[in-house]
DNA sequence: CGATAGACTGCAAACGATTGCAGAAACGCT
DNA sequence: AGCGTTTCTGCAATCGTTTGCAGTCTATCG
């Protein structure tokens, strides 16, 4: 069917292995014939055939990328970065989604190295710990934005505490005193350190820590509906709210445009990590970036020195942190400190909204 | 490292030959042997390596597919879809970026088919027809979402005709006699079909074509509010507008923000393509489905039949379409036809929007 | 009881590359 | 000229499977 070695071999009058050695550049073929071999396997049409190749080095030039889904937008980005660098370098991605589902992330790790992959990048669920232990031992791991608690294996991971406290901050310094909190699911890395991050920045500013403005909840649109409620239902409702579970946004923005919330007007709202068409929309939606893009380098800057280190790669670091930043638009407003806002509450009881509320609540 | 046949062979005291064919199930050893093998196999952890099997069979079990994007919401659920159904069949999906550039899909083809996928399902730019065609001698092919004329591949594409019918009838019923469109480039075959369909549905219902609601750009954001602002700056604006290019959207939606357009009431809003937030917006946002979940289950079934087809897989159809559907959500409103609802225009004349439109546009 | 079909099994050759080893050629040196 | 180096090339084994062919064994039948 293709050209193989032995086609270009026979075509040029020479030994298998002297083509092999002159295609691969080893430098033990004489200038002469290499330069001869490599325009006649030009002229044929060559193309090395990676699967025998691989048979013999082990080695396959496929590198995979397990992430949980591809609707979050971190993703779409960590894919996109790491398709783009291994691609430059002659490797081709093998992008495979686990749904954030142990048994589907075990099956699909299991034919990865099956396929023996050349190095993985993992977003693990956490419930595989001794698998990946194992398979470490065979190829490169790194994990990527959570920690597999059962491993040690070397992780990139996101600035969170830092992130989270960026985000309070600037509310705060915007004269924010009741910044309600939507976070994670506390048995998350992320939904914990968000968490502390929020902490932190009220401390320093001296704010008490009021736990009816904090809730943590799954990471669905739903979540976020309730939790916006609750926080708006208050008898003193919060002047801003801080969306630190990205896949709750959703559902905190449906529930001030049914009461007709203006934001930032009405409610100053900062999210976490961002979404395409955040900046397309009015008022734009400032946020804190997680970093994916840096996050996915760093990612592919460890598996690659681990893949060249052949085995004992690690630099004795585990962990590594990609600073958070945030990125202010226009859905933060400031509050005069003196005369403090109309709080939403004033506008959600209004004979509008509330009969908004009553027919889609 | 890993558990061979060979390994396997010795524990049992058989050739390897023999646990080759009770491991593969060809029904030619013994029913004893067979089950005392399998179970050594798994006592010993043997899993069969894919690539010295490919090497022999010149099978690889990997099925690649080729998108320009991941940003595009048709295309993840494509991805995802396409992943599952793979997944299922014992098949690993190779999924490649191809960011709709000519080059990168060339090399990605090339590099795709030396890795000896069995099956391929590439959204084509339509500009590598004549590579496409080449390796469609070697690999089976099927187009998805876009034709690549040069070629007579197997092709599965949304049915954009009637898709747009659908969405133009659905505003004329609702009483809309000036609708704008937004559509996609000319020079792309979804831009022209749209058109069609939308130019049908008007025809049909005896409304005269006006060019001067007919915008066609470029797939982008941007797009979307030049267009946007065109329509609405009309002396006599449309009453709704059709959004037909799916990366348009956000442009659009912007500028009917950034005005104070009230959406439905001040102007009905129908777009192409869903994107996840559509249903969480206030107002959730119609659209016009093209069907992305079948369109990537026909695509896989018709790449199947081809592959089990072994080379002559085709049953004469070149083209399939997949029906789109509506889904009436929010964002297009019923206006009287007696009484006219007030446009567009009237509310973007006012001193706010104006103030919004000088300040931002 | 011997022949023979039928059911299993093993040998060995592939698949297309890489690579250790040894032979050949070319060269310089005494 | 003879010898040792150096440089290049070819032979053949190997990676882990699959598979055609031939051989072995059992059972069946005449």
């Amino acid at each position: 069917m293709s050209v193989t070695l032995k086609d270009v071999a026979q075509a040029a009058r020479v030994s298998v292995s002297t083509v092999s050695r002159a295609l691969t550049g080893t430098g033990l073929t004489s200038e002469r014939t290499q330069q001869r071999l490599v325009r006649i396997a030009r002229e044929l049409g060559y193309r090395p055939n990676p699967i025998a190749r691989g048979l013999k080095t082990g080695q396959s030039r496929l590198v995979a990328l397990l992430v949980h889904n591809l609707t979050n937008a971190s993703f779409q980005v960590m894919a996109e970065v790491v398709q783009a660098r291994l691609k430059a370098l002659g490797y081709q991605m093998l992008l495979c989604i686990g749904g954030d589902d142990p048994q589907q992330e075990s099956d699909t790790l299991a034919t990865l190295v099956d396929h023996r992959i050349d190095g993985l990048i993992v977003v693990p669920t956490g419930k595989n710990g001794a698998q990946l232990k194992t398979l470490s031992k065979d190829v490169p791991i790194v994990c990527l934005v959570r920690r597999d608690d059962a491993t040690d294996l070397e992780t990139v991971l996101a600035d969170d505490p830092q992130g989270a406290y960026l985000g309070t901050r600037h509310l705060i310094e915007l004269g924010h005193k009741r910044i309600g909190l939507i976070v994670g699911r506390q048995d998350t890395t992320s939904g914990r350190e968000r968490l502390s991050g929020y902490v932190r920045a009220l401390r320093e500013a001296g704010i008490a820590r009021d736990d009816t403005l904090i809730h943590a909840g799954h990471f669905e649109p739903e979540t976020g509906a309730t939790c916006a409620r609750k926080l708006l239902d208050l008898p003193r409702p919060p002047s801003a709210i801080f969306v630190a579970n990205h896949e709750a946004t959703l559902g905190v923005l449906r529930v001030t445009a049914e009461r007709n919330i203006a934001i930032p007007d009405d409610l100053s709202l900062l999210c976490y990590e961002d979404m395409p068409w955040f900046e397309w929309h009015r008022p734009a939606i400032s946020i804190v970036d997680n970093g994916a893009r840096d996050l996915a380098n760093l990612a592919v800057d460890r598996l690659l020195h681990r893949m060249d280190a052949k085995g004992n790669g690690n630099d004795g670091v585990r962990e590594y942190r990609v600073g958070a930043r945030l990125i202010k638009r226009d859905s933060c407003r400031r509050i005069d400190a003196l005369a403090p806002a109309k709080s939403a509450k004033s506008k959600s009881s209004s004979s509008k909204s509330s009969a908004a509320k009553s027919a889609k609540v």
